[in-house]
RNA sequence: GUGGAUGUAGCUCAAUUGGCAGAGCACCGCACUGUGGAUGCGGUGGUUGCGGGUUCAAGUCCCGUCAUCCACCCCA
């Protein structure tokens, strides 16, 4: 036997059972993202490498992407993300679309990670985003959303978050302690590392950016306080609206989330399993420079990605996996011998054209373990064509589940057997 | 990219100071030639991740390599 070929390192195999999850991921994001009248879009997997250049953050682009040389000598990535591509169409049709845009879309990004829990280097994303629309109701309307999806796939508001901040505030707070703006990005660093890093070494990683004993305890307190929120007038408007929309046990005022990548410019948002054991589940905000930054006219955008590895492993610790539908057909049709080829198959014919689902079972086993099999797939009705129905136009359908068995005349079975799934038993 | 842990049957794991590679589950068969799950009995299944070294003898010790996991980094 020839050596197994390994899969790519950092790839995914999506079993029958893991992609169950996968599309009932994609149609909850399909049904959350129509609910609020968002529509479907995709753009290229490929991109020319130019386009991530300083657009996203540079670990993203210099260590993470997916670079090669085409043919024809061209440098291109592979996707690490998706908004760049979107800012890219957006301005490349700036004058024909309607604003506000509420697009989104769910397809494979690629970035070359060290695999872990919850990361692979190939991976789902959905992404979200309503463009053209710079209110604090637009990021409100992205943070009910985000929330709606917890909630609807069946997340508790103690089980998840979404935690949300504005870089604005932050920034106006940060001019106040006198930080100069040239440090504006690594204090953005320093604040999203409160939490991780030690008290002292925080101090003294403040301290090595040139950061003053007071500059670091107005940081300290601006991080510690849940009330700042109310210094800003679009996050007053913000939580309002999310009041307002049922959400508010879902999304929460945090002013440690700051968020590495470095196009976002007001609202920022990222959702957390409460109990902290997992990476976070997403993250995303406001980018009202990046249709500029890829050669359009300025539009104000908000959105946020969701990659369905982290979702994944959260659902099956906290139970909430969704019962997976093991049988694509109800109906099991046997095969009695292998004379009945013709007449099973033309019995499930019939059935398939009356627009019931029905598996065959195509060798000539012996009955216990085409039973058996029907009961492995999950099939709820049996049905068996032997000598004795054949004789009698006749079909015996076997209940898996109550162990009934009935015998229907074969011209009426298909009636009978879909009003036998519906739970009425034919008398 | 840095540091650490672990690789034994399809799965979960055993195997004393180096001394015949095992169990449970799963799978297949029989009890049961027109009826699944339950039970009993039997059976298949392994180059111990891969390569090298030490040794009379290596799953066990040493080196390398690959993979997985964990902590950093970053992030979905």
């Amino acid at each position: 036997m020839p050596e197994l070929i390994q899969p790519v390192r950092g790839t995914q195999d999506y079993y029958p059972e893991e992609m169950a999850v996968r599309s009932w991921l994609y149609a909850k994001m399909r049904e959350v993202s129509e609910a609020f009248g968002y529509q479907e879009y995709d753009g290229p997997f490929l991109e020319r490498f130019d386009l991530y250049a300083a657009k996203s953050g540079a670990e993203i682009v210099e260590k993470q992407s997916y670079v090669f040389e085409d043919r024809g000598g061209e440098r291109i990535t592979l996707r690490p993300e998706l908004t760049p591509t979107l800012a890219r169409m957006v301005a490349a049709r700036q004058r024909q679309l309607n604003y506000p845009l509420r697009w989104w879309s769910f397809g494979p990004f690629w970035r070359y990670e060290k695999p872990q829990k919850g990361r692979t280097r190939e991976f789902f994303q959905w992404n979200i985003d309503l463009i053209g629309d710079d209110s604090p109701e637009a990021d409100a309307e992205l943070a009910t959303i985000a929330a709606t999806f917890l909630k609807n796939v069946g997340f508790k508001p103690t089980e998840t978050q979404v935690l949300v901040n504005n870089r604005a505030l932050m920034q106006t707070e940060l001019e106040a302690l006198g930080i100069p703006s040239a440090l504006r990005s690594s204090v953005f660093g320093l604040i999203d590392r409160k939490d991780k890093l030690s008290s002292d070494a925080w101090q003294k990683y403040g301290t090595e950016l040139g950061l003053d004993a007071t500059q670091l305890m107005g940081i300290e307190a601006l991080v510690g306080n849940q009330d700042l929120w109310k210094k800003s007038e679009s996050l007053q408007r913000f939580f309002e609206a999310i009041a307002v929309q049922g959400v508010g046990e879902y999304v929460h005022f945090a002013p440690h989330i700051i968020r590495g990548l470095d196009y976002y410019t007001g609202t920022v948002l990222e959702a957390w399993d409460t109990a902290g054991e997992f990476r976070s589940i997403f993250g995303g905000g406001r980018y009202d420079d990046l249709v500029n930054a890829v050669g359009g006219d300025p539009v104000p955008a908000v959105g946020f990605a969701v990659g369905n590895v982290v979702i994944s492993l959260l659902l099956e610790a906290l139970g909430h996996s969704p019962a997976i539908n093991k049988a694509p057909a109800p109906i099991y049709v046997t095969l009695f011998d292998k004379h009945q080829v013709p007449d099973s198959l033309q019995l499930a014919t019939e059935l398939r054209a009356a627009g019931l689902k029905v598996t065959s079972h195509l060798s000539p086993d012996k009955l216990p373990k085409q039973f058996r099999q029907a009961d492995r797939v999950g099939a709820r009705l049996v049905l068996i064509l032997g000598p004795e129905e054949i004789q009698n136009k006749t079909v015996s359908v076997k209940d898996l589940g109550s162990g009934d068995q009935r015998v229907l005349p074969r011209a009426e079975a298909a009636y009978y057997i879909k009003h036998w799934l519906e739970g009425k038993k034919p008398a």
